[in-house]
DNA sequence: AGCACGCCGACT
DNA sequence: GTCGGCGTGCTC
C-alpha cells in the first residue's frame, strides 16, 4: 500500500503550480489512488485546500515532515493519467498553469450527478461492425487509424442523407467511421469540431453507426451537471474490470477529454477560430491534438475543406500526409467579376450572372446566398460627404438594428439620435453594408413568389428543406444544410469580407467560401461575387492546399507564425521590462515593441499597459516558455503587493503572455 | 492568497 | 529594554 500522495493543489497561484507530497493516513490508504479529488492541509494545519491526486508512492524528496492528506472526496478518479501528462505538458509549454489546463479538462464537480454515475452499473459494448470509408482510397483512412497514421485530410464536398431523412455533411461521415473504426479496434476516439452545429451532425451519423452508450458529448452548450454527467460517461466506472472504448465528441476543450487507448484524435475545420481557446494558458486545440498525440500515440487528423497555414507546414515538412478524396470531388465554382452589375430590384447588388444562375436554380431547389454581416445595417455614413458616422462618445461606428432603429455605437452602444456628420455637420445619413435582414428584404423583392429564410449568428438554422424556390440568406458560417444540397450557392459579400484588416483575412474568407461551396448539390453552381485572383482560383480549383502553401511561403518571408513562434507579454511596463530581461539568455529571434498598448480594442486604453511580442524558432518553445514562466512566478512572489485596502474589481494581472495567440499583428 | 518570520522606530 | 511596522518568503 502506498504512503504518499503527490498532490497538485487546485489554486490560482502560479508559484504552487507543482506537486506536494502528503502521507496517507492508514485509513485512507485504499481510497487515496491516482486521480481522485482530495482535501489537504497547506501551510497553516486547519486550513484546507482541494487537490487532485496525481500519483502515489513509497518515497518523498521533500525534507521535511509531510502533512497527511485530509479526505479523500470520492472515490471517482477524474484525472486520468494521460490527461495529467497533457496538462503539464501544455501549461509549460504555454507558460500556464497545469490547473488552467485542468479547469477545461475536468468539469466543476456535482454530488448529485456523482452519486447517479457511481451507483449505476456500468454499460457499454463495443460495437463489432466495420464499415468501409467510402470516398477515398481504398482501406487509406482504415490502416491510418490502425497504425497510428497522421493526415491532413481533405474532406469530401457535398452532403449526405442519413436513414432517418436528416442530412450532414460528407465530411462528417468520414470522420464518424473513422472513429468507429477505431472502437472498433478496442481504442477510444476523440472528435473536435468548432461549433455545435458541426457537433450535431457528428452525432447524428454516429446515432446510425453505433450503440447509444458508445457515443459520449462534451460540449459547453450545457448546464455544469451535464457536463460533469457527460464527462463521468467517459471515465470507466470503479466497478468495470476491461477498459470500454467510447467516441468522445465535442468542441475545443474535447481535446483533453479523459480516453485511455487512444486511437485517433481528429479535428474538422482546424482553421475556425473556435479552436482558439480564450481562456488561460491560451492553448490552440491543433497544437493540445499535436502534443497528445505524440504522447498517447493513435491516429491524427485534420480534416477541412480548407487548409490551415498551420496544417500545411506540417505537410511539407512531412509530418502530415496530404490524402485527398479518390475520384477527385469538386464543386462547381464560377467567379464572377466585380464590374458586371446591374442595377435591378435588388439594389444593384447581385450581379446578372449570379441573378440568372439563382433564378434558374430557384426552380430545382432552395438556393443559398452567403453575406458577411450579420443583424440589419451595419455601418452608417454622411448623406452628402460620404464620411463614417462615428460615435461622438468613444469614435466607434454607427449601426442600425432595424429600420426603423435610432443609430447606435457598435462599441460602447450609446445611443446617436442627435447625431451630426464630422465633416460636415450634415445630420441625415444613408446606410453603406446591409446585413442579412436587410438582405432578404431585398431579395424577397427581387425574386418574386419565392420563400426567403435567414440564418444568422443570432438565430441559425441547422437544416432547411430541400424545396424549390426557398432562399436561405445566411451569414458566413451560420449557413443550414439543405436536404439533399443546393441548388445553387451564391456567395455575395466576398469583397467586404476581404477588406477586414487581418493577417489572415485571405484564409477565413477562403474557408467560408469552400464551406458554403460544400453545401451546393452534385453539379450545382457556386457563384462568388466581385472576387478575383489568388483566392478566387484557389476556390475555383478547389485547390485551398495551394493557397495555404503560398500564404506559408509569405509567412516566411516576412517572419509571420507559423513560419516563427510568437509571444506576446502583456501588462505593466515594468513587468514587461522584467519578461524581456528573463529572455536575454534565450535565443529568441528579436522583439517587437514593447509599444504602447493598442492591445484590446477599445475597452482598455486607460490602463497604461503595454505589450511586447517576441519572435522565436521552434527549436526554442521550451526556453521561450520557461523563461516567461519564471518571469511570472517572480512577478507574483517577489513584487510589492497592491496596499492593504482591498481593491474593487478584479485584480487584472499584471503580466500576461500568450504563445502563438492567433490574433498577434 | 494568506500568514509567519524578521529586522528598525517610539514607548512604558 | 520591548511592541509592532509591513518587506520578504514559503506553502508538502
Amino acid at each position: 500500500m502506498a504512503s504518499v500522495a503527490r498532490v497538485l493543489i487546485d489554486t490560482p497561484l502560479p508559484q504552487l503550480d507543482r506537486l506536494f507530497d502528503y502521507a496517507i493516513p492508514p485509513a485512507l490508504a485504499d481510497q487515496a489512488v491516482p486521480g481522485v479529488r482530495v482535501t489537504a492541509p497547506l501551510r497553516v494545519e486547519g486550513r484546507l485546500a482541494d487537490g487532485l491526486v496525481v500519483e502515489v508512492g513509497d518515497t518523498s524528496d521533500f525534507d521535511g515532515a509531510l502533512a497527511p492528506l485530509e479526505t479523500v472526496v470520492s472515490p471517482a478518479r477524474v484525472l486520468a493519467p494521460e490527461v495529467w501528462a497533457l496538462a503539464r505538458r501544455i501549461a509549460d509549454r504555454q507558460a500556464g498553469s497545469a490547473n488552467d489546463v485542468l479547469r477545461l479538462a475536468i468539469p466543476r464537480r456535482s454530488v448529485a450527478v456523482e452519486r447517479k454515475w457511481l451507483e449505476r452499473g456500468a454499460p457499454g459494448e463495443a460495437p463489432r461492425a466495420r464499415y468501409p470509408i467510402a470516398g477515398y482510397e481504398a482501406g487509406v483512412i482504415e490502416s491510418a487509424v490502425d497504425d497510428a497514421g497522421r493526415l491532413a485530410l481533405r474532406s469530401l464536398p457535398g452532403v449526405a442523407e442519413l436513414g432517418d431523412g436528416t442530412w450532414v455533411g460528407r465530411w462528417a461521415v468520414t470522420l464518424a467511421q473513422a472513429a468507429v473504426r477505431a472502437v472498433a479496434g478496442g481504442r477510444s476516439a476523440i472528435l473536435a469540431v468548432p461549433d455545435y452545429r458541426d457537433q450535431e451532425q457528428l452525432e447524428a451519423v454516429l446515432h446510425t453507426l453505433v450503440p447509444e452508450g458508445v457515443v459520449a458529448s462534451l460540449d459547453a452548450r450545457r448546464t455544469n451537471a451535464q457536463r460533469y454527467a457527460a464527462f463521468l460517461a467517459c471515465l470507466d466506472h470503479p466497478d468495470e474490470k476491461r477498459h470500454v472504448p467510447r467516441i468522445i465528441v465535442g468542441n475545443r476543450s474535447v481535446v483533453y477529454a479523459p480516453a485511455a487507448e487512444l486511437g485517433l484524435i481528429a479535428l474538422y475545420d482546424d482553421g475556425d477560430p473556435l479552436f482558439a481557446e480564450p481562456l488561460a494558458p491560451y492553448a490552440h486545440a491543433r497544437d493540445v491534438a499535436l502534443v497528445r498525440q505524440q504522447q498517447q500515440g493513435g491516429a491524427l487528423v485534420f480534416a477541412g475543406h480548407t487548409r490551415s497555414v498551420e496544417v500545411q507546414r506540417l505537410v511539407e515538412l512531412g509530418y502530415l500526409r496530404d490524402v485527398g478524396p479518390v475520384p477527385l470531388v469538386t464543386p462547381k465554382v464560377v467567379p464572377t467579376a466585380a464590374q458586371q452589375r446591374e442595377t435591378g430590384p435588388d439594389g444593384g447588388r447581385v450581379p446578372s450572372a449570379a441573378f440568372r444562375t439563382a433564378t434558374e436554380a430557384l426552380q430545382a431547389g432552395p438556393v443559398l446566398v452567403q453575406v458577411a454581416r450579420p443583424g440589419y445595417v451595419s455601418l452608417l455614413a454622411c448623406r452628402r460627404c460620404g464620411q463614417a458616422a462615428r460615435c461622438t462618445n468613444c469614435a466607434g461606428p454607427l449601426q442600425l438594428a432595424s429600420s426603423h432603429a435610432v443609430p447606435s455605437c457598435a462599441w460602447c452602444g450609446r445611443l446617436a439620435g442627435d447625431w451630426s456628420c464630422s465633416e460636415c455637420n450634415n445630420t441625415t445619413y444613408r446606410m453603406v453594408t446591409r446585413g442579412s435582414g436587410r438582405t432578404a428584404e431585398e431579395l424577397g423583392r427581387a425574386f418574386p413568389g419565392t420563400r426567403v429564410i435567414v440564418s444568422d449568428g443570432e438565430r441559425p438554422l441547422t437544416q432547411v428543406s430541400g424545396e424549390p424556390r426557398t432562399l436561405v440568406v445566411a451569414t458566413r458560417g451560420a449557413e443550414p444544410i439543405a436536404a439533399g444540397g443546393y441548388a445553387a450557392v451564391i456567395l455575395l459579400d466576398g469583397e467586404r469580407m476581404l477588406q477586414r484588416e487581418s493577417l489572415h483575412v485571405g484564409d477565413d474568407c477562403l474557408r467560408w467560401w469552400s464551406n458554403a461551396a460544400a453545401l451546393a448539390a452534385p453539379g450545382a453552381s457556386t457563384v462568388l461575387v466581385g472576387v478575383g485572383g489568388p483566392l478566387a482560383q484557389a476556390l475555383t480549383l478547389w485547390q485551398q492546399h495551394s493557397y495555404a502553401s503560398a500564404q506559408l511561403l509569405d509567412r516566411r518571408a516576412l517572419g509571420f507564425p507559423p513560419a516563427l513562434r510568437v509571444a506576446s507579454v502583456t501588462g505593466k511596463p515594468a513587468s514587461v521590462q522584467a519578461a524581456l530581461e528573463a529572455l536575454e539568455n534565450v535565443p529568441i529571434r528579436d522583439v517587437l515593441g514593447p509599444a504602447a498598448v493598442p492591445a484590446d480594442g477599445p475597452r482598455s486604453l486607460d490602463d497604461g499597459s503595454v505589450r511586447a511580442v517576441v519572435r522565436f524558432d521552434y527549436a526554442h518553445g521550451d526556453e521561450v516558455a520557461s523563461a516567461l514562466r519564471g518571469a511570472i512566478v517572480r512577478q507574483a512572489t517577489g513584487g510589492r503587493r497592491p496596499p492593504a485596502g482591498r481593491r474593487r474589481g478584479r485584480p487584472a494581472p499584471t503580466l500576461r503572455v500568450k504563445l502563438d495567440d492567433p490574433e498577434i499583428l
